[in-house]
DNA sequence: GCAAATTAGATGTATATACATACATTTGTG
DNA sequence: CACAAATGTATGTATATACATCTAATTTGC
């Protein structure tokens, strides 16, 4: 869907400005299309991620801190999802032995296994709506790192 | 900054994936930086974006649905955005006459004149941080639609 | 060795998101 | 005209975002 059709709005500054908003509905497009699978598994957006990235290192564990490092959104409040990941099992909090500050999580068989049965529905998802060649995603890679060069590499 | 860097991670499992996960970054990033300017006006980005809409209709009133069509988030709740918006009197509410259902959104004085001088603050940083030519950002546009083409339209 | 500074995480608050439900008004249909 | 269906908005609930503050543990500097 064009932009101008998505906001109702023809009025825009700049093909710049206009990639602005283009690229903040994109985002809620993405995460609406993908949380509605999610609620199938009574998984947030967030907690997938948080289960996503401790499955990246399984079965080392990670301490708080280190998933906040990784998140999408880095102002997430990890100790919160957490405690919803705790509720249900997903996921599982010790005290660390070398810095008794540090909480160390590790994801649980259960994590595990609802990680995987969630992404293979996401991957077919994607598989769906792959308009994109590998190419034009690239080039898209590059344009939106080219955007943010200002940040502090 | 490389999506790499950002979220610590290597491991994309292709350039379609990984175009998706930097575009919520990229919006996150977005957003915080607006916002952290935002501050300033006492204004949140969803606050802004209603003030917004309702400028480009000015001095046209809009009910509720009609902003909820523009926003950029389809999800927001926009009566409660509005109640905020309300108490700082930067706009009115007034049952609509023709339609007693609908609530009709006038943005006051006040608030344009907020608005004004958020715009300038915030065109001030887009100015800054213009490392797209409008060409890119046309491409980029152009890229991020269709990756949304399957959307009806 | 110990006080001060720093760090990790938890918790509190305001606002937003996502979605469900409630309520009033309007519209459509017999 | 009556009454069911649809519509517009407000409100309720769970979770998340954004940011401040608090507590406990660790590190640093003297």
């Amino acid at each position: 869907m064009k932009l101008e059709n998505a906001l109702l709005s023809t009025k825009f500054s700049s093909e710049v400005q206009k990639a602005s908003l283009n690229i903040l509905y994109s985002a809620w497009w993405l995460k609406s299309i993908t949380s509605k699978e999610l609620k199938d598994f009574d998984l947030t957006h967030e907690q997938y991620n948080v289960l996503r990235i401790l499955k990246g290192k399984y079965p080392d564990q990670l301490c708080v801190k280190d998933i906040a490092r990784r998140m999408i959104e880095k102002s997430s409040n990890v100790p919160r999802i957490i405690d919803r990941l705790e509720i249900k099992k997903l996921v599982k909090r010790t005290v660390s032995e070398s810095d008794k500050r540090e909480t160390l999580i590790t994801i649980t068989k259960s994590g595990l296994s609802i990680l995987e049965s969630s992404t293979s529905k996401l991957n077919k998802l994607h598989d769906c709506m792959q308009n994109l060649t590998e190419k034009e995603a690239q080039q898209l890679n590059q344009l939106l790192e080219k955007m943010r060069q200002k940040e502090t590499d």
